[in-house]
DNA sequence: AATTCGGGGGT
DNA sequence: ACCCCAGAATT
């Protein structure tokens, strides 16, 4: 048996070997550029994270300069990307790294554990892959080759079949080189043990794989349905005077913390439909002009909403936080987030308005 | 244990 | 439309 998991390791790790992709974080294995690959990788595809990889490495080329910088440079790097608690978890656990960790990663799963925004899977990408210690990551790609490997028909949504999976991961790690075999784990999740349509032929695993022997390759992992999307209609309302526009702060906690964008009106489907409403609340206002309509999905909001551009300034404060007139260069300046960088080039570019 | 956190790409 | 992506924090 401990032959088979030795042959199993040195062919996984021969198949790495020769054919792991050239990435940047790669090259060195610094921990400061595996962390921050981790981060920006954490329900990210590499090709949507590499761009914002090489930003940050110029930007803040280390642990000081990124613990230095202000939270709203750091959001502002990070707009577009998603999941902005990563980009608010980074700036604080840098200083902390700077602060208490003399400016080095702590090369300790506790410590590691108790940075903001560092949980089980990067600690132990980061320690394995930096400090080569002996710990088996388990992330979607993982959980995706494991299941298929033993055979397990659990729903990997329970946390039951990933303590499963876990355990299996750190039985299958090589303890000799820990840090190639994770990466040789993920890289086969996403090169050949693909979600759909995986590549068994060429798999270095497939004579170990139950799932490929009893032809289950492609039911396997099961996964539950997700709870379904709320549904949420607005009403953006961009205020026009003397060529600058209102902008304001979104609050410390909850979705998008922190970012810059319009006052937002919230409605429902049928109010969006037509301006009717729109003109009771803006009496008042001249409306110049109106958007059609536009849609975003978060990961369990379907937003739908419009824009409006009116003269003039709002009678009362929309919100409570920190508001802003800016003129359309000072756009960009500021963090705000996709749904309202849609507008933005409504407001500037689509002169026809729909 | 469930829910809340973005955004892009594939099928 | 639905799924997935080098997940973590909060409730």
């Amino acid at each position: 048996m401990t032959t088979q998991l030795s042959a199993l390791r040195r062919n996984l790790l021969n198949w790495f070997r020769q054919n792991k992709r050239e990435l940047p974080w790669r090259q060195k294995r610094h921990w400061y550029t595996t962390w921050l690959s981790e981060v920006i990788l954490q329900q990210t595809t590499v090709e949507q994270g590499l761009p914002y990889y090489h930003a940050f490495v110029e930007r803040f080329p280390n642990v000081h300069t990124l613990a230095e910088a202000e939270e709203q440079e750091i959001l502002h790097q990070w707009q577009g990307l998603g999941y902005y608690a990563r980009a608010r978890n980074l700036h604080k656990a840098a200083r902390q790294i700077a602060r208490q960790h003399h400016g080095r990663f702590p090369n300790d799963k506790k410590l590691a554990l108790a940075l903001p925004g560092i949980g089980p899977y990067t600690a132990a990408a980061i320690l394995s892959l930096s400090y080569n210690r002996p710990y088996a990551v388990v992330d979607g790609n993982v959980t995706r080759v494991i299941s298929r490997l033993q055979a397990i028909a659990e729903d990997i949504r329970l946390r039951s079949t990933q303590k499963i999976i876990e355990q299996h991961a750190q039985t299958l790690l090589s303890k000799k080189y820990p840090g190639a075999f994770n990466e040789a784990m993920m890289e086969l999740g996403a090169l050949v043990c693909t979600p759909v349509a995986p590549r068994c032929p060429v798999c270095p695993l497939s004579r170990w794989c139950l799932a490929y022997r009893q032809q289950k390759t492609d039911a396997l992992p099961f996964k539950s349905a997700p709870p379904p999307k709320k549904r949420q209609y607005h009403w953006v309302v961009v205020y026009e005077n003397t060529h600058r526009y209102l902008i304001r702060q979104r609050p410390e906690k909850g979705l998008l913390a922190r970012m810059w964008e319009f006052p937002v009106w919230e409605t429902d489907a049928r109010q969006l439909k037509n301006t009717d409403s729109l003109s009771v609340r803006l009496s008042g206002h001249r409306i110049s002009r109106v958007s059609g309509l536009m849609r975003h999905v978060y990961s369990h909001i379907n937003l739908q909403y419009r824009a409006v551009l009116v003269e003039g300034s709002p009678e009362e404060t929309p919100g409570t936080g920190t508001r802003k007139w800016v003129k359309k260069e000072e756009f960009n300046n500021y963090p705000i987030h996709k749904a309202h960088r849609h507008i933005i080039n409504w407001l500037l570019n689509d002169q026809k308005g729909r």
